[in-house]
Parts: structure tokens; C-alpha cells; sequence
DNA sequence: ATTTTCAGCGCAAACGTTTGCATCTCAAAA
DNA sequence: TTTTGAGATGCAAACGTTTGCGCTGAAAAT
């Protein structure tokens, strides 16, 4: 029940040595006697000191803490990102500090500061929806803290960055919803100037192409939550040139699509197909159950902790990384299966 | 470009004057001139000084970071809780420190001494799933270090709680459901030594007993995810005397049996009612929707988070708050609606 | 003209560690 | 007996801040 914790020197005035000689002798130090040694540990141990981690960082000016900001905490993939991220950190001996921008660039400008603040060892971040200047992550790299991008990357700045293959999944998945069959392909994006909304778009369009499938810009949409989708659906359906399938930015927004639909009464996926983004266990809970992009965040957290901790250890000097983390489809209820022939 | 982050003896260095004076002025200490002041302070702009936290944490020592403990991050519920603590502890200046315990005692253990080690100003805690012994928690609160439980929380421990109304929660859902004319339900509950099971079948059966209907110990099961329920649902249904409902203590669990009784080709909500707990976007997207008890996860981070903070700042001196979060039902699909007389 | 007052600033210690260097003690080598 | 040297330990500085106290000089009071 001590008011404060024991340190080092409560530690040397009880066993009436010096403080060094107790940090020698915690680190095993070969210049101490082993029976100080021992006496020493003994002493630790019985009365559960703990190392102040706040001291040693100082010293270093490095705490063993990395920061994440990310755009929302109540969120599939970006939890899922996290998750992996707090599973390398802990493996390697690193406390996260998590930051959530929600979705708000003034909030994620004060995390970066934060952060800073905390001289953390090292940030990863995934931009807020609606970040457009990028100073507040130049100050992080000027202040010559490591950063790694994942997901919503920042391409103005120099640096690592982690992302899911969204080319190549929106291409997959756009071109598995004309093999089986539609040729009126709507597609439900997040605002354009982001990456994965420009990555995806491509993918969607050139798989279009490679089917010399006109691309209509009518049926290219920004929205991408559940609610806008179960607004914004019916007037999709309405129309005489009604599309046949849905390619939806996230599982929320195809979610929305597939109630609207529902409740059109047509049919999923005899009438409808919908593609989703980012499986998530809402995938599983809809009825049919989506068909939707695996994104494996938890990797790319994996991923891109173990990019940020090399870095920090200047392992990976003057490099800069570009990890692709690879997609797949996941095909469930909500698309046709495939014709047998090839 | 600075290799190393810009100190109050820069600023001092470079104004010719004593670090001590450059401290006061930043903290606009009446002691100092008005010029020197401002001098300072736009040196410090200038040249983007942050203060270092470390060092800053090192005299107090109390760091701003308050560090939290959950089972699982990829999770609505803990999820929510989590961005609620997030947000009140970035409103009063606060870091946060997320610790996955991944429903692992070992873990557990381990997070608890990183974060006396990080030497954080206080701990909010939620157990998991096999803890059994409470002593890393023992040692948070012997180290002086503020604890607060949430949900899953633990009694042998003197400290301040917040809980949802589990027992409130898990009557009034199984009263609604006896109103609508369900007699056999079926009770799917995590852990029995878990706290929250506990109540919640005390409040399942309180209900029954209300209304005089017999408790079947063959209708209680131990079943908390969706993979379970889908393989233990249909023994239930195959039987002369099946169940008309089911309580499931969490919606994944709530969204297998929605799925095995669907396949099994009875109706929902004509045959079976199914009632969920903790309402999750997840609950949104099963059809029927489900029902489902809300938990309000992010205020219970808020309340946490805001109980701890006045700890931290001995606001509250030797009181032990034991907060409970209200839960309301939130009646959807997956249950009949209450006959019209009253 | 002398004393008092006080605004404005600097000194130095402290928070808990680590670490290069100095010091001390003995026993072995010279 | 003296020198050498290795083994064991202590000293002190440093990391970046804050803060109690003391110092200085000039204006105000006597």
C-alpha cells in the first residue's frame, strides 16, 4: 500500500548501495557481483518495482508508445486495422496510443500534436475523410517521428505506406458481376479525393472497359453509408435503364442497398446483384449475406506496425515502402454464381 | 528539418535568457514582462515548439494517459466504449493507452504491468472472459493508480464500477417477450462466473417467475457467438417441446440462431421471437432486424472515462461509485408486437 | 539621501534512469 | 615488497521541465 511506487534509489538507500549499481544489477551487468546481484533482484521482486518507463524515456527521448490516428474506432476494418496493430506492438514491447479523428480534420490536427507532445516513437495514421492539407503529418515526419499511412494514404508526403490492393479488388469484383451476367454496374463511392475512391473507380471502370461495357457516369454515385444508400437506392430503381448490380464502397452502404432493394421487391441477386467492400461481420448478419471484398485489415495492421517499429529502429534506412496488401473476393449471397463454362 | 525536437533551452539559448524564464513565460506567469513574453511565445510558434510530455510527466509524475483494458477491440460493443472514453479523455487532455487482452488472462496480466510500468494516471478495465484471480488488479490500485471497471466488471476489488443495468435489461426483455405470448425461451448466456451472466439470468428468471412460468435449467445454455448458435440452435428446434423463443446474451449470438431457425424453415417472429443484447449495426442488418436490449456502449465509456478522470484529479476522495447505465429495448423484427389491450 | 518595495529574472534542485569514468580493494604477478 | 590489474562499486551528468527562493536594480516612500 505505498502512496508511491518504489524506485531505484529507494531500491540502493534500503540495500546501502548506489542507485547504478542497482541498475547495473537489474540488467544483469557483468561488472556486478553476483551476490549483489541477487540481493538486488530479490529485493526488486519482493517488492514489485517496476521500472519507470516515464524516466527512461526521457533519457532516450524515446517511449516505447506508438500512435494511431484513425478516422472512426466503431468501425469493422479500421478496429480490425487496430487490432493487428495493438497485437505487433505488444509483441515487440510497444504501447498504443489511439487517436480517433472522427472523421473531422480539426480533431485529427490535434491528434497530431498530441502525439507529438507524447513524443510517441513512431505514428501510423489513416486519413479523415475530409483532410485535404497535410501539414499537420509534415510536422510529425519534420519533428523525425516515423509515419506510416495505411489505408487512406497521403501521397504529398514522403513516406511508408500500407494499402489494400483496391484496384485490383474493385476490378475483381466489377468483372465477376459481368461474368455472371450484368451489364448495368452502378457504383457507390466515397468523396473522390481519396485514394481508394480513385483506386476503386479505376478498377471499376477498367474491368467496364476490358468488356467494352460503356462507362455511364450516371450510375456513379457519392455515398457511402447504410442511410444515403437506403435514400438514395429507389431512385436507382425506378428508372427505366434500372442497373442490375450494385458495387457499394463498404459493406454499410451495400447494406442499404440490399434493405432498399428489398423492399422494391425485387429480388437478390435474381434481379439485383450487390457487391460489397470490406468484409465485416455485418456481411454475415444480412440475409442474403453480402458478397464483398476481403480486405484483411487485421494484416494491415500487422503490416504496417511491423513497417513503423523497423523504421523506428532505423533498420530500414532511407527506404520507403509501398505495401500492397492483396484482396479477394468473398462471394456469398448477394451475386449469381458463376456460369459453369468458361 | 531539426533532428531533435526544439527544448525550452533552445529557446532560452537562442533569447538569452534563462529556460526558467522561457517556462514562465509560455505559462504567462505574471512574473514576466510583457515583452519578454511575447518574445517567447513567438519564438516558440515560430519554430513549432511542442513541450516534452516526458519530461513534463517525469515531475508530476502523472502522465496524461489514461490506459484501458478490454477483451476484444474488434467488438461493437467494447468497440463503442472505447471511442466514448476516447472522446472525453481528448476533451480533458488526455492520451489513451488501449490494451487488447484478447479474452486471455496471461495477456491480461501482462497489459496491467506495461501500464503501471507506463506509469499512467489511471486504468479503466473491462475483464476477460477466464479471469478468475484478480491480482494484476490489486497491484494497478496498491500502485495508487485510479481503476474503473466497465461492464465486465469484478467485485473482490474495492473500486469504482459502471455497469449497464444487466438485470433491468434482461427482465424487461423477457417480460416483452412473455407479453407476446412467448412461454418456452430459450436462454443462450456467456460464462456463468462473468458477472453479467449472472445477472442477466437472474432478470431472465425473475421475469418468468413473474408470470409464473417454470424455469427450465434445459433451456439455459452457454452460447455467446454466432458460430455456436448456429450449430446448438437446431437441437433446440427438433425438439417436441422447442422453445418460442430464444434471449441471446449478445447479437452475434442472437444473429446465429436467427440464421439456424430461418434454415430450419420456421418463421421469425411468427414461430420463434428471438431477442438480442447490446445493439450493434450488426442487429441492422439481419432480416428480420433484430431486437435487441441497447447497451449504450459509448456512454458507458463516457461515464467511465469522466468517473476516472475526477478520480485522477481527487475529486472524489474515498467514494466508490458504482454507476449504472440504463438499457432500453429496442423492439424490431425479430419479436411480435404487444397485443393492443393493455 | 537613505531606506523600502517590488517587478523581473536567474540559480539550482528535483523527478527516475542510465552510463562513462573514476575510485577502491585485493590478490596475483613482478 | 612493490607494481599491475581486474573486479566491484560509486560519482556525477544528462534527458526537459517546473518552481521555491534569492538576487538585482530602479522606482517609491521616508
Amino acid at each position: 500500500m505505498k502512496k508511491t511506487p518504489i524506485t531505484i534509489k529507494d531500491i540502493a538507500r534500503e540495500l546501502a548501495i548506489s542507485p547504478s549499481t542497482v541498475s547495473r544489477a537489474l540488467q544483469n551487468h557483468p561488472d556486478i557481483s553476483v551476490s549483489t546481484r541477487e540481493k538486488v533482484q530479490q529485493y526488486a521482486r519482493d517488492h514489485h518495482y517496476k521500472p519507470n518507463g516515464l524516466a527512461l524515456s526521457l533519457r532516450t527521448n524515446k517511449n516505447n508508445t506508438i500512435g494511431v490516428i484513425i478516422p472512426e474506432i466503431v468501425h469493422y476494418f479500421f478496429s480490425s486495422v487496430l487490432a493487428g496493430i495493438e497485437e505487433v506492438s505488444d509483441e515487440e514491447g510497444y504501447n498504443v496510443i489511439v487517436c480517433q479523428s472522427g472523421e473531422n480534420y480539426d480533431k485529427e490536427v490535434r491528434n497530431a500534436g498530441a502525439l507529438i507532445s507524447s513524443r510517441v516513437s513512431g505514428v501510423l495514421a489513416s486519413l479523415s475523410k475530409n483532410t485535404t492539407n497535410y501539414d499537420h503529418f509534415q510536422e510529425i515526419v519534420d519533428s523525425d517521428i516515423p509515419l506510416v499511412f495505411f489505408d487512406r494514404i497521403c501521397i504529398g508526403i514522403l513516406t511508408d505506406k500500407v494499402v489494400v490492393d483496391d484496384y485490383a479488388g474493385a476490378f475483381a469484383a466489377t468483372e465477376y458481376l459481368i461474368k455472371t451476367g450484368c451489364r448495368r454496374i452502378a457504383f457507390f463511392s466515397s468523396p473522390p479525393h481519396l485514394e481508394i475512391s480513385k483506386n476503386r473507380k479505376n478498377g471499376y471502370k477498367d474491368a467496364l472497359r476490358k468488356y467494352k461495357i460503356e462507362v455511364d457516369e450516371e450510375l456513379i454515385r457519392i455515398c457511402d453509408t447504410r442511410d444515403e444508400a437506403i435514400n438514395i437506392t429507389p431512385e436507382f430503381l425506378t428508372r427505366d435503364d434500372r442497373p442490375d448490380a450494385f458495387f457499394a464502397i463498404n459493406d454499410q452502404c451495400a447494406a442499404g442497398i440490399l434493405y432498399a432493394v428489398k423492399r422494391s421487391g425485387l429480388n437478390v441477386p435474381e434481379d439485383i446483384s450487390i457487391f460489397g467492400f470490406s468484409d465485416g461481420e455485418f456481411a454475415l448478419a444480412s440475409d442474403p449475406m453480402l458478397s464483398t471484398v476481403e480486405q484483411h485489415g487485421f494484416e494491415m495492421g500487422v503490416h504496417a506496425a511491423r513497417l513503423l517499429i523497423s523504421k523506428i529502429k532505423g533498420e530500414t534506412q532511407g527506404k520507403y515502402t509501398n505495401k500492397i496488401i492483396k484482396t479477394n473476393l468473398k462471394l456469398r449471397g448477394t451475386t449469381r454464381p458463376l456460369p459453369e463454362q468458361l
